[in-house]
DNA sequence: TCTGGGGTCCTACTACTT
DNA sequence: TCTGAAGTAGTAGGACCC
């Protein structure tokens, strides 16, 4: 993630290109997404409480994740991935693993890293946003080289060089070890991924199990066979709200499951799936976590199906102290129901409330006068033109008028019910060039080219003829 | 002042079947 | 018929990732 989405939101708000911004739930108990390198300066970062960042960076920009301008950017650059090789595995919006040699774009250190130049110079071009590119024999190594790359660079790690790079390395490095492996291994005496080679396969599958200390101990060798997967089928959906303030009501509870039930099916049914085991998430006022799942006889996406299995499971979980959170999902996936394969079509599909779009992060429909408007987000105003939310409160509304190519505008303030207010879609960050289509899904318009960013693309060189075969880039069409 | 949302994978335990 | 071993499914929780 790095810094992306605040990177974003630079890039089309030009008052905040070179200030602190952090991108999260402006909640009472929301956390940070993502904090700019200028906001990184004051200690905020990713996953830290939202309260605790305001703490450390008052005067930074506090803003709400937009999500689907997030992802229409996103889908310009995989596609640029696309087009250097088939086989792209997406790790999250602004991350993923190319194989270089499976699309012929590399077949040696020189030719990787021209890919890898010309890669970043098109998602400047195209996106506005630079990012970083790994370059080495494995996803693992590629992922570290990408790190170590960011911000805006490209880092290659040569083949033959991996041990001696990854030795002094904490174990931290690694993927799969978070806090408490991390700790797990200190309080063993094993800081470095040295010391985690010398302590030898046993001792590791000893500390820590079966998986994960094999695993573990192929990656201190620096080996890690792992091939870019290009298409991933989803195990399992779901759903959870956080809520402001604890739920004591047990009503209130059981109406909040309900939703959430409909909501996961309206999901699931998007997907064009289904699934058997319905998964009810409870976190308790003290933070303590439960889960308890049903698996039925064959999937379902029946709505009222997922949600009484939900009820049931709500029966047995004591809520008493109140609940900070609640989550329905459902796993064991299929394509199919079990009504399709006794041809009880229809169902209930018409047992689905409608109030709830799906769709993104689309806004309730509000009259004017219950209007919220969130930091950040995009408005229009018949006069002054687009513009974003700056803040509110009071009754009042503060706007920013600038455009991802405009100069930094002008602030004014507004009744949050002035009907010459509206809600607005996002501008693309480059201008669109004539002809171009506009649907990228950031809506159309103006100009841009803000050049911050932390995008992070991890590339698989082709394997070094010593090293292991180069099954991984190679293993799917 | 705490600690989001949407996922994946692994482990441990229990129950059941062969 | 009883018993134990092994495999499998279901359940719950924990760690990790972005």
């Amino acid at each position: 993630m790095d810094a992306f989405f605040a990177s974003v939101e630079q890039a089309s708000k030009p008052s905040l290109r070179g200030k602190a911004v952090v991108v999260g739930g402006l909640g009472p108990r929301g956390v940070v997404a993502t904090a700019s390198y200028e906001a990184r300066i004051f200690g905020v970062h990713s996953a830290m409480p939202m309260a605790q960042a305001r703490r450390r960076a008052p005067n930074a920009a506090y803003l709400v994740p937009r999500f689907a301008l997030y992802r229409s950017i996103s889908e310009q650059v995989m596609g640029l991935l696309r087009a250097l090789s088939p086989l792209v595995e997406p790790l999250s919006l602004d991350e993923a693993f190319v194989d270089l040699e499976a699309g012929g774009a590399a077949r040696d250190e020189r030719s990787a890293r021209l890919a890898g130049a010309k890669l970043r110079a098109d998602i400047r071009a195209v996106t506005g946003l630079t990012g970083s590119v790994g370059l080495a024999a494995s996803k693992m190594l590629a992922k570290i080289a990408s790190e170590q790359a960011k911000p805006d660079g490209l880092v290659l790690i040569e083949p033959g060089t991996e041990r001696a790079l990854l030795g002094p390395l904490s174990v931290r490095t690694l993927p799969g070890v978070g806090p408490a492996t991390g700790d797990h291994l200190r309080r063993a005496g094993i800081h470095t991924v040295d010391e985690l080679a010398e302590a030898g396969e046993d001792e590791l599958v000893r500390l820590l199990g079966k998986a994960h200390g094999h695993a573990l101990f192929a990656m201190a060798l620096a080996r890690d066979e792992r091939p870019v997967v290009a298409e991933r089928e989803a195990k399992s959906v779901s759903v959870e709200d956080t809520y402001d303030v604890d739920i004591h009501d047990r009503t209130r509870v059981g109406t909040e499951v309900r939703r959430l039930a409909e909501r996961c099916v309206r999901r699931l049914r998007a997907a064009g799936l289904s699934g058997r085991t319905i998964v009810l998430k409870v976190r308790r006022y003290d933070f303590s976590t439960l889960t308890r799942s049903e698996t039925l006889r064959g999937p379902t996406d029946d709505p009222v199906v997922v949600r009484e299995a939900a009820a049931r499971l709500l029966d047995s979980v004591d809520t008493t102290g109140g609940v900070r959170l609640l989550g329905v999902g459902v796993s064991g996936l299929a394509d199919y129901t079990q009504e399709d394969l006794f041809a009880q079509a229809g169902g209930h599909a018409d047992d689905l409330p409608h109030e709830e779009a799906e769709t993104a992060s689309a806004p309730e429909p509000e009259t004017p006068a219950e209007r919220r408007w969130s930091a950040g987000q995009d408005v229009r105003h018949t006069v002054h033109g687009h513009g974003w939310v700056q803040g509110s409160g009071l009754g009042r509304v503060t706007v920013r008028f600038e455009t991802p190519g405009s100069e930094p505008g002008r602030v004014k303030t507004f009744r949050v019910d002035d009907p010459a207010l509206e809600p607005a879609e996002p501008l693309p960050l480059v201008p669109l060039r004539p002809g171009e289509d506009e649907g990228a899904g950031a809506g159309g318009g103006p100009v841009g080219g803000a050049d911050q960013a932390g995008l992070s693309f991890p590339a698989s060189l082709p394997k070094s003829r010593s090293g292991r075969g180069g099954g991984a880039a190679r293993s799917r069409p």
